[in-house]
DNA sequence: GGGTCTCACTTACACCGTAAGTCCGCAACC
DNA sequence: GGTTGCGGACTTACGGTGTAAGTGAGACCC
């Protein structure tokens, strides 16, 4: 009667390698495969488990229990940013091409992000995208202190540029319906100019955005005073 | 055998107000109540319903379920909000009350500000939020298409701002060794900046970063020339 | 051969969200 | 007063979750 979890307890001797050993990065695999496919809340061990052909506590020999799975989803992603493109380029290009690395890397793994997101976000995970700014802030010619406040609000736009694009994304889809009424949903005297702004707020730009925003900071950049250390 | 749920099945007809009834705002209150004081992954069904005095099964008589109530708890932050304190004043001064009543908030209900930011975060929710920075472009004088890009790049930025904070916040917590030997933990070779700026990043000052990041946005959309609409 | 180590396995437990059905006290009506 | 209807809290049950604990088979080294 235990025939219904595995077909045959053990893989006979002769076909040992019929099922590759588990490995930390296959696990990482399979869980970012998982999220991509059906969403964050669809991870659980077993799913995990069942989908390399393993029983959930086998996981366990090779990671310490879901949070680290999540963590170890989370390192994944970051790592594959590419932080330094072109060390010698302009600094305000260096700045483009970081930012633009983190849009194409939620791209490229959308519901990942969100959990990369609502992770801790700041610390050994980061460091390479923290020394990164940090240079290129020397090379702009800012004393330190600024240039550690320049990383932060940088971090702050690009990140909550990510987040609000899924947030909006997702409410978008919900109401599918014609999206230029917008009037009937929300009462043009208490929201007028969202009324009037419906087009827009409906058929968000989002690369435009983005690069508005970021050209924004990089010019406010541009004109911050320099201050010799 | 059924006492010890609770001690009297019902209250006597004498002091029937001895439990007050439930209701929809006693639910999320004590949800937010619950998330603040133990976090967000320890609110279930059951432990709303046993800080009422009240089985989990009794609170689907007034919500649908427990997205419901996280819902109800970002509606009610984010109804906390002052999006208009004076709607005379200069627009500067209109945008800085707007991002300073974002972060009040998130400093008076810290726990709840995660699940707000990880919801929807654009939609019904975050009308008079939108409302309001619009009409404070609009003040500024910049066209329509301009001024939802500012409030989007706004919105980017305080909700980014509050993410990474929090995200920051906890980081810190858990490294609680001496905080200026960051070199022990960081490579030098690799993070020679991050080492230098050790003290900056392992003491940050929240209040100034975000005013920091802020005024270089503020700056940005002085600089920015007007389009006749 | 015997010992030890690795690693997948099973079992078990406490907890979760919620579908379904029960039952009682209050209020309204005849 | 008696009857009825009903709102709302109750219980039970189901399938899921994360994971602590223990088991046993193969691989390696002495």
């Amino acid at each position: 009667m235990a025939e219904q979890t595995t077909g045959d307890t053990l893989p006979a001797a002769g076909e040992a390698a019929a099922r590759p050993p588990l490995t930390y990065g296959r696990i990482i695999h399979t869980a970012i495969a998982l999220i991509e496919r059906e969403g964050a809340q669809a991870l659980s061990m077993r799913r995990v488990g069942a989908e390399l052909g393993v029983a959930a506590m086998s996981l366990y020999n090779h990671v310490a229990g879901k949070e680290a799975i999540l963590d170890g989803v989370a390192d994944a992603i970051l790592a594959g940013l590419e932080t330094e493109a072109d060390p010698g380029a302009d600094w305000r290009d260096r700045i483009r091409a970081l930012a633009h690395a983190f849009r194409r890397a939620a791209q490229e793994h959308p519901r990942c992000m969100s959990v990369v997101l609502s992770r801790t976000m700041d610390w050994t995970r980061s460091l390479p995208v923290i020394e990164t700014m940090l240079t290129i802030g020397e090379q702009a010619g800012f004393e330190r202190r600024t240039a550690v406040r320049l990383m932060r609000a940088f971090m702050a736009y690009v990140l909550g540029t990510l987040m609000r694009e899924e947030g909006t994304a997702r409410a978008l889809r919900q109401v599918n319906l014609d999206r230029d009424r917008i009037g009937d949903l929300v009462d043009p005297a208490r929201f007028p100019h969202v009324v009037r702004a419906s087009r827009e707020l409906m058929h968000p730009d989002f690369d435009g955005e983005f690069a508005f925003g970021l050209e924004l900071l990089i010019g406010a950049m541009e004109r911050l005073p320099r201050d010799a250390c």
